[in-house]
DNA sequence: AAAGAATGTGTTTTAAGTACATATTATTAT
DNA sequence: ATAATAATATGTACTTAAAACACATTCTTT
């Protein structure tokens, strides 16, 4: 193997067993939007090992599939849904991770509307959670959660992916709630405002919220052209860079 | 395979030899810096399917080895180097994506001074070749090459990394001809020195450059405790909201 | 009709980014 | 030696964004 990289050498063993006992999985962090609080979608652990712990969805990459095409696999087999949000993440592969195997496992996130799907909750092993009550779960499962996390946090704050959490109309209000459930802190109002009207993401839907115990407030819908479903490799804009 | 993601059904069948024909492997690229050129280090691919091209140097990750260890390997055995900053960047699985199998492959991308090592470029299939003038490579290398500059781009605005592409001592002229290689694009002297300054990056030395052709400028090195080996998985500070 | 609670908007202060000019110090050419 | 050249070194004005903060409005509830 030694200085052949992915040279013949190390194609020709790609044909011997010993090099094919890595299987390769992909796990989906579905975050979803309830009641002010960021959920994930999580699946209690069969695996004796991890008794009483919950774990992400995933499953093993098929050899007929392309990498990024087993996400929405797995979430059109849980949730129904086509055309969700989903973002590729982090590759965890430590040896002992899998009790079970040696498995390296790919992590997505994924944004999903939880109104706007029936779950298979007749399966009641698949339960929405709380991500902030989350402590301890099955595998490296929290790590990767707390991963994609962080990559969520850091997305949203320059990216129009959080109205893939809400419904198609939405008061600042809503919104702010959200942002505040994704980043865990408080936010200005007025700030929060201004910042996102700079942002030009909004149109004004000249409608008003009903069925609210207060005041209602406006109704904004994303302006068209902006839903993303995933994530372009290639950046359309040039790096801005605040050093010229 | 319906239903069970990481759940017993599945994991009975890592088992099964028909989980077993996807290979995992890792691929470098090794980012290097000389003459005001970003440089990356590259081999000759010996498959017939890309004669003439080159590839970035990876293999097959092993059985026994973390996933993360694997391209440390790699650029041990290719440079010699120990402790290079590697930071893991994506992931490519498309099914064709390489031509003798399927080889799901996890890409990291390094920073090395190429003065600090004595390459084996005995082996004469191995070169640094400018990163602007490259275009087509071997697999899909092209667009994992700029898949990890990109990343690299937006690294190197917020963290101090490029300095492990510097010697010990450096000018700020270096210094500036350095992100103007990663970045791509003319820096304002002026506005770089206060940006940098702001930072806090850096200690003057008091000494300064020798054997220039021009006036000698001020040399600075990295303040002690910042050089990074490998990037935290976990942030150590909060998000910067900037919607306060 | 008054109190309470949420919506909606604006101003001031501070920090950062951008554009731009001049003096200084060494080398090279005359 | 002197002048020209080229790079270093630093500063100032302008613009934009972020942060802190206050008040009036509208609807619901008491």
């Amino acid at each position: 193997m030694q200085n052949t990289g992915l040279k013949t050498a190390a194609i020709e063993k790609i044909s011997h067993k010993e090099y094919f006992n890595i299987a390769v999985s992909v796990d989906c962090v579905i975050f979803g939007y309830e009641e002010k609080q960021l959920k994930v979608l999580l699946i209690k652990s069969d695996l004796k090992e991890f008794e009483g712990l919950w774990s992400l969805l995933g499953d093993l990459v098929t050899p007929n599939e392309n990498l990024d095409d087993a996400p929405y696999r797995v979430l059109l087999e849980r949730t129904g849904l086509k055309d969700v949000y989903l973002e590729q993440v982090h590759s965890f592969g430590d040896v002992h991770r899998h009790p079970s195997g040696r498995v390296v496992t790919i992590a997505y996130y994924s944004l999903v509307n939880i109104k706007s799907h029936k779950l298979n909750l007749t399966d009641n092993e698949l339960h929405w959670h709380n991500v902030a009550e989350l402590n301890s779960m099955a595998f490296d499962h929290k790590l990767i959660l707390d991963t994609c996390l962080q990559r969520l946090q850091e997305k949203v704050l320059e990216h129009p992916v959080v109205f893939n959490l809400l419904p198609e109309k939405f008061s600042l209000r809503e919104l702010q709630d959200l942002y505040q459930a994704i980043l865990g802190q408080e936010l200005d109002r007025r700030n929060f405002r201004k910042r996102i009207n700079l942002k030009n993401w909004l149109v004004d839907l000249n409608e008003m919220e009903e069925d609210v115990p207060h005041r209602p407030g406006k109704l904004y819908k994303l302006k068209s052209g902006l839903k993303k479903i995933s994530t372009d490799l290639n950046r359309s804009k040039p790096v801005k860079t605040h050093l010229v």
